[in-house]
DNA sequence: AAGGCGGGGTG
DNA sequence: CACCCAGCCTT
């Protein structure tokens, strides 16, 4: 152990959160956890994972678990592929892994929705393989350790920052905890905006002079605006939801028509709403048609609540719906 | 290399 | 509002 890492891990064992998806761990529930997530504040997806394990225990449940009831498990927690490509992973390991995840970095990053980062966490975390697993944690931490202004969204800037983390591994005794120990730096101290620098176990090893300028990252792109206006079709208790079938955004989940009926009694507007996605904001509005009649897309609040899956893009409506018209 | 893919917490 | 999070996949 160099003094590095032994600095880092001593911090660590005193500051680290008391995660519960670390207590009894085993291959499963890392993985489950990590998935959960990716791109997704620890916070949010702690309620998902305690409810995801007790509904799918384990990877033969996961691999004939109905679409419907996954997405509902998933309902609000977004990248909903993330869901689909569970459910194929663990059919995989069900025929060519003998219904276990494979022990490897390498295996693991062959299976549908575990890429660098995802298999690194599960090989070091759960078989203590001494690999990285360099989320954007990790990338900002090494980043101002070696003052490195490359752009870390670029993969030659990913390459070059990595290439230091791989040097600084410790063996397979420590690669968990170290692992876990960089990312949870990141999370509590070396923090995006206004680092804690005073408190950070290794800023005496630390290069950069203004840890607020790194890491270096290209601006996205400008979100495209989209306006909709959705009809809920109204029949005496139930609405019309209807699943998205086009491949692409929320796709398998469920929504309101975008179009009118032919016969409508009476229509009611609704609140506006925007939601922003990352790459597309909807500007929409929505109004409550009134119909006489029914077909098998009508359902009821409760219905709604407990069986189909509805993206937080929809939600404020059927919020006001139930508010406003106690459906 | 660039873009698609969700949602929410934080300043 | 902007920023960005225990990223991955497709094009």
């Amino acid at each position: 152990m160099t003094n590095f890492q032994e600095d880092l891990l001593t911090w660590y064992q005193k500051n680290k959160r008391p995660l519960l998806f670390r207590q009894d761990a085993n291959a499963y529930k890392i993985w489950i956890s990590e998935i959960m997530a990716q791109q997704t504040r620890i916070e949010a997806m702690l309620p998902y994972f305690e409810r995801f394990i007790e509904k799918v225990p384990d990877i033969p449940t996961l691999a004939t678990i109905a679409d419907e009831q996954l997405n509902k498990l998933w309902q609000g927690l977004g990248y909903y592929s993330r869901a689909r490509n569970l459910k194929k992973c663990a059919q995989v390991c069900m025929e060519k892994y003998d219904g276990q995840l494979p022990k490897t970095k390498a295996e693991l990053e062959q299976l549908p929705g575990i890429g660098p980062y995802t298999a690194g966490a599960i090989a070091s975390i759960a078989y203590h393989e001494p690999v990285s697993a360099i989320d954007g944690n990790v990338l900002r931490v090494f980043s101002r350790l070696y003052d490195i202004h490359a752009d870390i969204k670029k993969s030659a800037g990913k390459k070059q920052v990595s290439a230091k983390v791989d040097e600084s591994l410790p063996d397979g005794q420590h690669i968990s905890d170290y692992n876990q120990a960089l990312m949870e730096l990141g999370a509590l101290v070396c923090i995006p905006k206004k680092p804690r620098c005073e408190q950070c176990p290794i800023r005496s090893y630390c290069q950069t002079e203004d840890p607020s300028q790194l890491p270096v990252m290209s601006k996205p792109k400008p979100r495209r605006v989209e306006h909709k206006h959705l009809y809920i079709w109204v029949y005496q208790n139930k609405l019309r939801i209807v699943k998205r079938k086009e491949k692409g955004l929320l796709y398998g989940l469920y929504g309101f028509d975008e179009e009118k009926p032919d016969r409508y009694y009476k229509e009611i507007p609704l609140k506006p709403y925007t939601h922003i996605f990352s790459h597309v904001e909807w500007h929409m509005e929505a109004s409550l048609v009134f119909v006489d009649r029914e077909d098998e897309n009508f359902h009821t609040l409760a219905e709604i609540d407990a069986m189909y899956a509805i993206p937080s893009a929809f939600t404020p409506f059927l919020k006001q719906v139930q508010s406003d018209f106690m459906f």
